[in-house]
Parts: C-alpha cells; sequence; structure tokens
DNA sequence: TTGAAAGCGCTAACAT
DNA sequence: ATGTTAGCGCTTTCAA
C-alpha cells in the first residue's frame, strides 16, 4: 500500500525518473555506472513498477487475457499452462477468467481484461453472440480462438478440426464391424466443438451408409456422473448398440464405468471411445480408445501466435494441429 | 485500441466526466434522469473503464491475485474455480498466475500480481523465502494461505492440517494390520504440503512402535510415470512392503498400474493409498483409498476470507477445513 | 446535484 | 547519456 514510485527510487539514486524508467525498459541506452546504482536502489527499495501508470503511460500493459468454459477441465488447464510458460519467456503475463460456458458472462469477462489493458486474447471455440463480435471488431482487439480450427479467414485459429477428428474415429469404429452406433454428445448449445463432434460422426455414418442423421444422441454435460446417466437412456432403447462413440473422455469414462457396474464387458458387449485423451483415459479399466489431442502444442501455438500478431496487427497466420486416434482397449471387433 | 474514455462519454451525455465517474461507481448520488441519460450513451459507446487509470486515481483495484504451483493439476484448477466464482459475486476479478514450483518464479508473479494493484493474493502452501515474507510485510500485502493450515498467528490460513490427515489414514493402514508399509511421497523441497505428508505417516508409525524415521521414502514429481518408476524402486528392496502411502493420488494411480504390470493383485499383495481424492480415485482399478480433501470448499472458504480482509485488513480468522478418510478397495487386510 | 481541476505513477517526446 | 515535462484515463476533493 506504501509502494515504492519511480521518483522515490530517482531521487534516492540522485538521477531522473526518465533514467530510472529507462533502466528498467531500455537498459541498454543507459551507461552501465548509472544503470547499477540505479538497479541498486531498485532491488533496496523493493520496487515494482505500478502496472496501472505503466498501462496509461505506454498504452500496452505486456498482458494477455484468455477466457476459458472453466477452470475444472483438465484439458484447459493443461493448454493454459502451456500458453503460461510460452509467454512467459517474453515477459507477458496471463490473466485468466471463465466464463462459466455462458456467453454473456464471456462478454463481460473479456471486457474486464480489455479494460485491463490486455493486448490480446485467448478465446476457445467458435461459437459466441454477434455482440461479442461485435465488441472485439470495434475495438480491433487481437484474439486467437483455440481449442477450434476452421479455414476461414475471418478469424485467427490455433485449434483443431473437431469434425474430421470424430469422422475419423468413427470410421474407425465402423472398420471394425460396428453398424449400430450410438454416441453420449457433450452439451452442444454454445460450444461448437461439441456440436462439431455430433456433426463428424453423423457425417461418417452417412458416408457409409447408416444413416447417421437418425442416430441416437445423448446429451451430457462434463461430469463422470451424467456419463453414466448417459448410458443409462442409451440402453433403454432397443436394439442396443454395439459401440457408443461419446464426445470427451470424461463422458466415455462414466459410461464405462456405468457399464460395468451392470456387469457388461467392454468391448465383448459394448465398444466405448473417447475424446480428447486425457490422463484418464490410458487408466480407466479397460484402457479407453480416444482421440488424441495435442493441448499442449495447441497452447504454446496459441501463445506464439498471439505474441506475433501483437507486433504486426495483419500477421495471422492460423495453425491447424493433427489429432489422430489412439487404438487402446475400449473398442472392440464385430465378428460377423 | 480506439477505446472510448470517459470523456467520450461526459462529452457525448453533456455532463462532467466526474458526473459519468459517480453514475458508474455510486449511481446514488446521481439524479436517475442524469443518470439515465449517461448509461445509455455508455451502452452506445461500449465503454469500458481502463482498468489502469481506475487503478492509479483510486489505489484500488477490485482484484485479487493467485499464485499457484500449476494449473496442471487438478486440485488446484478446482480450487480456483470456486475462488473464481465466489469472487465474481462481489464483482472482483481474479487473476492467476503460476510458479512451476520455484520459490524464485513464485516471488516475481506476486510482485507482478500487486504491481497490477492485486487488493489481495492467494498463495499456495507456507513454504517460501524469507524474501517472498519479507516482501509481502514490508509492502502490508493481505494474504491467505491456501491448501494448509497451522495454528500459528502469524499467517492467515484457509486450508487443512496435512500432517493430521497424514496420520489418520497411515493408522488405517495399520489398523488393517499393516507392519512393513513405504510411502512414495511427492517432491518435499519448497513443497510444505508434501513435506508434511511424510511427517504425518511417520508420526503415526512412531506412535504405532514402527520406527516411522526408518521407514522407506521414494520422492516422485507429480505424473502418472513417475509413480510407476518409484514402485519399481520400493521393489528393489526386500522384504517388500505389504502397503504403500502415496502422497498423492497421481502418483498411487501410477503405482497401481505398475504393480498390476508387474501381475501383482491389489489389494492381495500390496496394498496402495492416496491422498486428495480426484476424479482419478474413484475410477482406477482397484478404486482407491484415499484422504478426501474439499478443494472447493477450501476455494470458497479463502475468497471469503480475503474478502473480509480487504474491508477490514485486521479480521483474519483462519479456517481450518477438515479431511476424511475414503475407504475404497486399495486398501487390503492383512489376515495374522 | 453537478462541475472544475488536481493528481495517481509512469513513459516518451523533446531538450540539453 | 540524461533531464524536463506533458499527458495517459480516472477518481476525488472542493466549490458552486
Amino acid at each position: 500500500m506504501s509502494s515504492p514510485t519511480l521518483e522515490d527510487v530517482a531521487r534516492r539514486a540522485g538521477v531522473s525518473t526518465a533514467t530510472v524508467s529507462r533502466c528498467l525498459n531500455t537498459p541498454d541506452s543507459v551507461v552501465p555506472n548509472t544503470r547499477d546504482k540505479v538497479l541498486r536502489v531498485v532491488a533496496e527499495l523493493g520496487y515494482t513498477p505500478h502496472f496501472g501508470g505503466r498501462a496509461l503511460a505506454s498504452n500496452r500493459s505486456n498482458t494477455i487475457g484468455a477466457v476459458i468454459p472453466t477452470m475444472d477441465n483438465a484439458i484447459f488447464a493443461t493448454g493454459l499452462q502451456a500458453v503460461q510458460e510460452t509467454l512467459a519467456e517474453a515477459n507477458v503475463t496471463l490473466l485468466v477468467a471463465s466464463s462459466c460456458y455462458d456467453p454473456e458472462r464471456e462478454l463481460e469477462q473479456i471486457r474486464a481484461l480489455v479494460g485491463r489493458g490486455a493486448d490480446g486474447l485467448i478465446l476457445i471455440g467458435i461459437a459466441r453472440t454477434q455482440k461479442t463480435y461485435d465488441f472485439l471488431h470495434r475495438r480491433q482487439i487481437t484474439y486467437v480462438i483455440a481449442w477450434n480450427y476452421r479455414s476461414d479467414e475471418k478469424h485467427c485459429f490455433a485449434g483443431f478440426d473437431n469434425v474430421e477428428a470424430a469422422e475419423r474415429i468413427t470410421k474407425q469404429v465402423i472398420d471394425y464391424g460396428h453398424r449400430n452406433i450410438a454416441m453420449i454428445a457433450g452439451v452442444t448449445e454454445y460450444n461448437d466443438r461439441a456440436t462439431d463432434r455430433v456433426i463428424g460422426v453423423r457425417n461418417a455414418l452417412n458416408l457409409a451408409g447408416l444413416a447417421g442423421d437418425q442416430m441416437q444422441v445423448v446429451e451430457a454435460s462434463y461430469s463422470l456422473k451424467k456419463g453414466e446417466e448417459a448410458l443409462d437412456k442409451i440402453l433403454q432403447r432397443s436394439p442396443q448398440p454395439t459401440a457408443i462413440i461419446c464426445g470427451n473422455d470424461v463422458l466415455a469414462v462414466g459410461a464405462i464405468n456405468k457399464a460395468k457396474q451392470l456387469g457388461m464387458r467392454i468391448p465383448e458387449d459394448v465398444s466405448i471411445t473417447g475424446f480428447d485423451d486425457i490422463e484418464l483415459a490410458a487408466v480407466v479399466e479397460p484402457r479407453l480408445t480416444t482421440v488424441h489431442v495435442p493441448h499442449k502444442r495447441m497452447g504454446k501455438a496459441a501463445a506464439r501466435l498471439l505474441l506475433a500478431m501483437r507486433d504486426d496487427r495483419k500477421n495471422c497466420h492460423s495453425i491447424k494441429l493433427e489429432t489422430h486416434t489412439v487404438l487402446r482397449d475400449s473398442l472392440g471387433t464385430i465378428l460377423k
């Protein structure tokens, strides 16, 4: 509260505030002698620059903001940790806020971050209100969209193609002989990743002549419990599917749990697949066949992209990351 | 970047900047008529107050900072999500930074947050350099320590007693008949939670006359792989322990995996326990006996404490949260 | 109830 | 290489 200011340092070191500022920001423009003296005083006083003053005067904040749906989800946490590490190397601070999957809340958080002078924003996915996009564009805010990729020049992406990945794993399931397939999807409202994954599954089914549009889809929010309940719902219908494709690993693990409780064998009685390849996927029994997403690399890519765009606004080269299907034990063959 | 300012709003609404400021901060001190007019212009322009200017002028920021070891750890992510939700209700923004378990880095991040005008700080655990504590005290920064609790008036805590919890689960293991017990601990350097858990296990062993000081302890960093390796190391020694107490669930699950790979049955051949009760614990097979920690409640408690202290610095009533042992399947009985 | 004006701590022209 | 100084956007006395 009684923080020392630039002026305190300047007085004590017997120089002007400008010199102190230079020692801190462009040390090369000060002779070593003066610099050493100043930096010694800085250390003595435990001086820390006041962010507000700096932001006000320089109109840059060395801050990048991220608004994620929730911190309480391993995939975002892992990705953001990578973002933070990459930004730290460039002396940029990451500010994180969460929207609780609520578009109104997301706009609020974006405003808060922008008001704090964020030089750029990392946003998750593409689904948000027009009002939010209007705000972003009117204010000419630099942002990159992560966790999704579209070949769309309108935004700058660092993500992967959710449709394509869902198609790929679905094709795999079909190749293993499954013809009766159901899906447990994440909540698709305001969530383009979840939506795209459903589309991908339907596409692949249609391509194989399996009437993707009639596939049974149960939506469930992100928790093991909801995954369990969703499986129950799916099993009520007959004939029961031989394979269940899940929109994320957490739902898949919930489904596996429930199936085991019901005495079903996996994959003999039913195959189950996931999406994300979180740590859990390799630990659950049977080990989960799923889509591997390079969360860490994605975080790093998003951070680098934003850093590049900060220096040159138009320098927007979207990055598409590749995913792949990891075959483990929860997907089995149907013998004719 | 071309954000509208208070002055833009004032001009357009035909009032002074002081009035606009009042409409935003103390709406009751402005007649409804003026207020409505001003707020309409605010909405029209999509005006967002500039944080820097505000912080500079008012010396308050409505911001609370948190420095956690890493985001990439479910227990912190879960707790912080709760912190954020609680703070949001009070219109306070949470800024998160991570230290990568490095005390120097932690001080840096604390400085960055304080420089940004954080009204208070949430810090994890008690182990940090004297230099950091000096900084905190010299600047009279309000902070609460989470994820640990001591009956120590020097700090303000919102956490639990790691020693006590470790003693309790160890006593449970001993009660089940185990006499030869080893431990896979988290890295204890600069980590008081990990250290306390080792102390607790030794205490309980000593109390039962089992020479806690001679217990075999292998330290491992927070990953499944390291847990697997640690188990290998433990099994080299003979006689092999009948129970292995782990400092956290991730290490425990790693150990379980490895044991299964080696063809050992759990708990028949070896019992394994964890600590934290993350989601994984209930999913792994066999289900993990572990210490349940109320991460969400702890986050909420820390946030509330900080909010209270912000209004009245001396209002520091540490909160001790209770943990309990969750008995599942990975701990078994030794029959005499 | 409202306005005028003085800073808050810092940076960046410009001057020396 | 260093100093002087004019703001950056906002809040907050003080006056009207």
